[in-house]
DNA sequence: CTTTATATTGAACATTCATTCAATATTATA
DNA sequence: TATAATATTGAATGAATGTTCAATATAAAG
């Protein structure tokens, strides 16, 4: 029970500079606003994290496994059924909803300390890896798929995705942001479709 | 002569603020930062840059006008030749220099800051569109593009291209990292060569 | 040369920052 | 119950933050 209330305070630290990050932005979050918030005193904060760096690297932590959430759509009719629709991978990888899972601002600027922290770049690295292999786990047990280089189109999907949503977190017209939308979801299904990408 | 000194000064400033921001991030390059690395007292930056804020504003315009230097080697085939090669497209927009001219830690720091500030963001989106629209104008002048829709290939080429270098900011392998690069050529090749993309 | 506008300086401001520390309260273990 | 470990508090630290201001230096315009 010890163990617990340190975990149940870390999480609860963790969530509250989360949750004042989306308002005010991360660089804009102190550790006293996060004691404010949470009605606790800096000094405690400290006592879980003992410094910003190690409380930034739990926060990376936290979203990065936010992320990995989109696949739960995914990973629900593969237990379910067995396979899944290759038009159900497609939508889930563009809907809406991921996009509400975590805060496409805070998910940038933690993007941006890769550039300045190894630890960090790793951590990315590692889960969009993570990604791209699950994608072509799936893949490979779609018979749609036999005889193609699932890897190459994992990655391939996947650039698509990404790509997307950063261009799109600029766009503000409705209208257009379905016409992109739409232009990104044909030429993932014409990847899959393609007959190009078989193997050697 | 007056505003001479006025202008350069100011491009001095943004110059120092964006190469103290490579180094030590964005979010720590402060004011008194600045005037120290340039010799300059912080009161003197404040004169002509009179909040935190319109600094930051006035260097995004900095970088997004390097952001545009990508495209030099297109625009110059263009002026030489009139025309310009496919290939040249590609290779330029997945060529290595892009990367040197600005740094990414800055740029994407930059970006995040779209999602709590409309001016940015329009700002980015203005950009974007235009690197777009200016892809969109060297296909159209292209024989080979006749009668495709070369507004939504440029939409899909440039995702690819934004995904990729988003994606390979994290690769650090260079095998790897040569591998992937070359899956994303081929994909913006197999999008220029498709039949499928053509006007209705 | 005088006047006016701009450039530059250095000191000062309150505020916020991450962090430290010693003291106390609570809980788990023996 | 006594002891040891953890949780929590509140006050204090010095350094850094963005910003303001009055004073001075320099240059342009009349």
């Amino acid at each position: 029970m010890k163990e617990k209330i340190s975990t149940s305070r870390k999480k609860e630290i963790i969530e509250g500079f989360y949750q004042l990050s989306v308002i005010n932005g991360l660089e804009n979050t102190s550790i006293a606003k996060i004691g404010k918030h949470l009605d606790m005193p800096p000094s405690l904060i400290m006592h879980y994290f003992p410094t910003r760096e190690i409380l930034i690297s739990n926060l990376i932590d936290y979203i990065l496994e936010k992320y990995l959430l989109i696949y739960q759509p995914i990973t629900k009719q593969l237990e379910e059924l067995g396979q899944v629709d290759l038009t159900v991978i497609v939508e889930t990888l563009f809907s809406r909803n991921w996009n509400l899972l975590f805060d496409d601002g805070v998910y940038y600027s933690c993007f941006a300390l890769i550039f300045r922290n190894e630890k960090i770049k790793t951590e990315y690295r590692i889960l969009h890896y993570k990604l791209r292999e699950s994608l072509k786990d799936i893949l490979d047990g779609s018979p749609e798929m036999e005889g193609k280089d699932t890897a190459m189109l994992a990655e391939q999907v996947f650039v698509v995705v990404e790509g997307a949503y950063f261009y799109l977190s600029m766009v503000d017209d409705p209208a257009d942001y379905d016409t992109k939308v739409a232009y990104f979801k044909n030429q993932v299904y014409a990847l899959l479709r393609s007959s190009e990408v078989e193997k050697l």
